[in-house]
DNA sequence: AATGAGAGTCCAATGCACTGAACAGAAACC
DNA sequence: GGTTTCTGTTCAGTGCATTGGACTCTCATT
């Protein structure tokens, strides 16, 4: 944490940005969101983000007052209130809600370990998470996220996009997180799965963010004209996991990704 | 929605509010979150708060940039990244964390729905939700509110407030949410509960939210000086349920309070 | 076509939110 | 005790964000 960031209103190239006191309210809860501990003082956070200290000071009481951040003695927290607007978020994405009802009657995934993710630049955010029978204990949970690199879902997600995207987000020498010894390392070892992805229809992981884990995610097809890019995915122990197994479950989660995608549920 | 509520500086009777931007900011957030669809336009939102159209959209370009909304079209909804915050907020509650350990290793809770929950106003917040066995399927999801006089873990939190708060927020003529025949109807019924459940430790709901569920709640003690008041609950069918389950299951729900209240955890 | 009601955008004038510097309190150091 | 280095708060001046009204565009209705 050596770089201090300074969020002015000369921060959007380009054009003038309305509302700053919005836009560096947002990074107020970036940076505690970010941060180690999650409790920084009003000192921290004017140094962090390269704003005066009085200027934090009224942030931080609007902030305070809209229960976005608590105050907890001298250090300010994210607030409660996030949880509930990250709920009410979900609540709206009725995919969830027949992403349940689907695994609860499928007769493989029922008893595994499936989950919803979408894409969120080079990362994806878990939307939901069906736990049939918790042979694999996720560390995972709602609203975490991950660099698509390290998993199935970020994998097939990412083969949906143009390659010109593509070669921008992931530059061929580009270092990706690694996590395990079976991490892609390279833009362009992952660029170099995609093709295969796409033509099969499907992804796999293979002990690439825990050891002794798998995991198998389709893609979702978009629904109506501004729906976000969504996949599901299940994760299954490596030790137990078969081929014959695998296919059963692709199968279903293509039938999962069918009816997410089918406006009627 | 009828009611057009203004949101200017004046709004915070008392004193002159500081980045009155965000308070706005989070205005717009707030009628998101309760809007029946979750999809508003510019001129929807401008008028439900009663601020300048032109003032709006200037909010709502540093929201999107924000990515704490995303624009549909004309209509603005709720962005992802409140999920994001949500999830940094409960991954910095180590409660939770302690809470799944104990959950799995306990002998009856194991086998049961188990919740943790914070008092927040009048309501209740879930923050997590552990199925050892879904005989139970629950229709509440994390960050979901709950009126406290609706729920076992609502009383028995607010069982712990001083007289003087519960007569404020619970004036004895106040008419109560209702969802079942067997829900409190009045500020004065559910006060009459709150000496039993203080005296026994623990609280029951019977029916009150859902008919055929009945719930058992306990307190657990607050760790540190600025901490939440939590709660911690089973869920169990009433058909099934029976008073020497109960006791155990109050039991352990009392050592899982006592585990989270000790630092060490 | 013509009209009206809705949407969102634009821009100059202005009033208020931001800020810098000075201040005060607490804790740590020598 | 004195000094330094934190913490957060206060306030008057000023520069920029806000805003009202005019504008454009789209879509229904007459």
């Amino acid at each position: 944490m050596v770089e201090t960031r300074t969020v002015r209103a000369s921060e959007n190239l380009g054009g003038t940005s309305p509302a700053p006191a919005v836009t560096r309210a947002a990074a107020v809860l970036d940076v505690l969101a970010a941060s180690q501990s999650g409790r920084l003082t009003l000192s921290d956070l004017a140094r962090e983000l390269g704003i005066p200290k009085s200027s934090t000071s009224n942030l931080l009481l609007a902030l305070e007052d809209a229960d976005l951040i608590t105050r907890q003695g001298a250090d300010f927290a994210l607030g409660i209130k996030l949880v509930e607007l990250g709920a009410a978020y979900l609540s709206r994405r009725d995919e969830v809600r027949e992403f349940y009802r689907f695994c609860e009657e499928a007769p493989t995934l029922s008893r595994e370990t499936v989950r919803i993710a979408m894409l969120d630049g080079t990362n994806v955010i878990y939307l939901a998470r069906y736990e049939g029978h918790p042979a694999v204990r996720l560390t995972s949970n709602i609203g975490d996220k991950m660099p698509v690199s390290l998993c199935a879902v970020g994998k097939v997600l990412i083969a949906r996009l143009h390659d010109h995207d593509l070669a921008e987000m992931f530059p061929d020498d580009l270092e990706l997180p690694v996590m395990t010894p079976k991490s892609l390392r390279t833009g362009a070892a992952l660029k170099a799965q995609l093709q295969n992805i796409r033509s099969q229809g499907y992804a796999m992981e293979d002990e690439e963010s825990t050891t002794g884990v798998v995991c198998l995610a389709v893609s979702v097809p978009t629904r109506g004209a501004h729906g976000p890019s969504l996949g599901v995915s299940v994760t299954a122990l490596k030790a137990t996991y078969s081929q014959e197994q695998g296919e059963q479950m692709v199968a279903e989660l293509q039938e999962l990704a069918r009816t997410l995608g089918n406006p009627m549920g």
